[in-house]
DNA sequence: GAAGATTGTTGTTGACGACAACAATTGTCG
DNA sequence: CGACAATTGTTGTCGTCAACAACAATCTTC
């Protein structure tokens, strides 16, 4: 099969004569335990389902979540600040906001001083209901902490608070 | 929490009368600092877009990668194993396994022992081209390491262990 | 041998990032 | 001042990706 092939550790050869049952938990990842991203995508995706899941009575997932905290805590930002500030496209957030008004959440209000842009508010609805989501996203985040550990949590925020 | 609006700093107000400058930067983030999910969110995007960038010239994205790899560690393995293992949708891999056969890195050989099943090999350019990848992957790791540290590197590395 | 489960496949839906084009408005600079 | 460039919100397209659902071929189980 090889060419020299660097191949490090092809441990179980069970595709063709022999029929053996294969556990999924103990096919080698080989060179892909030891890459950040792998790690980081695979903890990515189970901290967003938890996240979608435990906000899911109150149908918010987690890119509408910052949004309507960027804006609870700088009420008046233009959209175009908005997007920046999380690293958002403007034309994605465009929908996300339709969304979010239409809810009655969110309101856009015409600037004066620049008639280009929207003022972002929350509405009343939207500050109660704010207040309730941040309750059910602590509640998320103790998911986080029984999963991984109080401790490690910490640390993963103390080496990742670069990139908020 | 209260329905008496638990704002907790909404710092500036510069929607409407005032026609104040703000640097995307001083946009306070409110609760989303301490959400690990934010933090873990904006940190793959950006080792994402780094390997991406890495492995550019060779057209090989991060999800590819981690089929190649498992394949590379494993010969032989139905496409279900590989999908299980990577946590991939069976669905999704019949086209990222579509894509690598076009381009010889892979083929899919009937199973005599279950006629359902292809088990999955790596072709000898695929074995050649699959360690290229790896030396640009682990360039790519220690541009991860300039980032935010080799020591805070191995600790995520530690901390995330679990989800591989 | 019949009923039920598994494997690969096709298709659809929706969230998301990246890009391009456009009208309205603002800023700049000759 | 007035022409030209830049910005803001919007619409649209394209490609990636997760989540389902349905299906034929094949295996497993009783």
């Amino acid at each position: 099969m090889t060419a020299t092939a660097p191949r490090t550790s092809p441990r179980k050869r069970a595709g063709n004569g022999t029929a053996r049952r294969i556990d999924a938990d103990e096919i080698g990842l080989d060179a892909l335990v030891g890459h950040a991203g792998y790690a980081v995508r695979r903890f990515q995706i189970w901290i967003f389902q938890d996240f979608i899941r435990t906000l899911g009575d109150v149908d918010i997932r987690p890119t509408q979540y910052s949004v309507l905290t960027v804006i609870g805590a700088n009420p008046g930002l233009s959209q175009m600040a908005v997007a920046k500030r999380l690293g958002i496209e403007r034309a994605r957030l465009v929908h996300l906001l339709d969304s979010l008004e239409q809810r009655k959440l969110v309101k856009r209000v015409k600037s004066k001083a620049d008639r280009r842009s929207h003022a972002l508010h929350l509405t009343i609805k939207g500050e109660t209901a704010l207040a309730k989501f941040k309750r059910l996203a602590a509640e998320h985040e103790r998911h986080v902490e029984a999963k991984i550990g109080k401790e490690n949590r910490a640390q993963l925020l103390r080496i990742l608070a670069g990139f908020t």
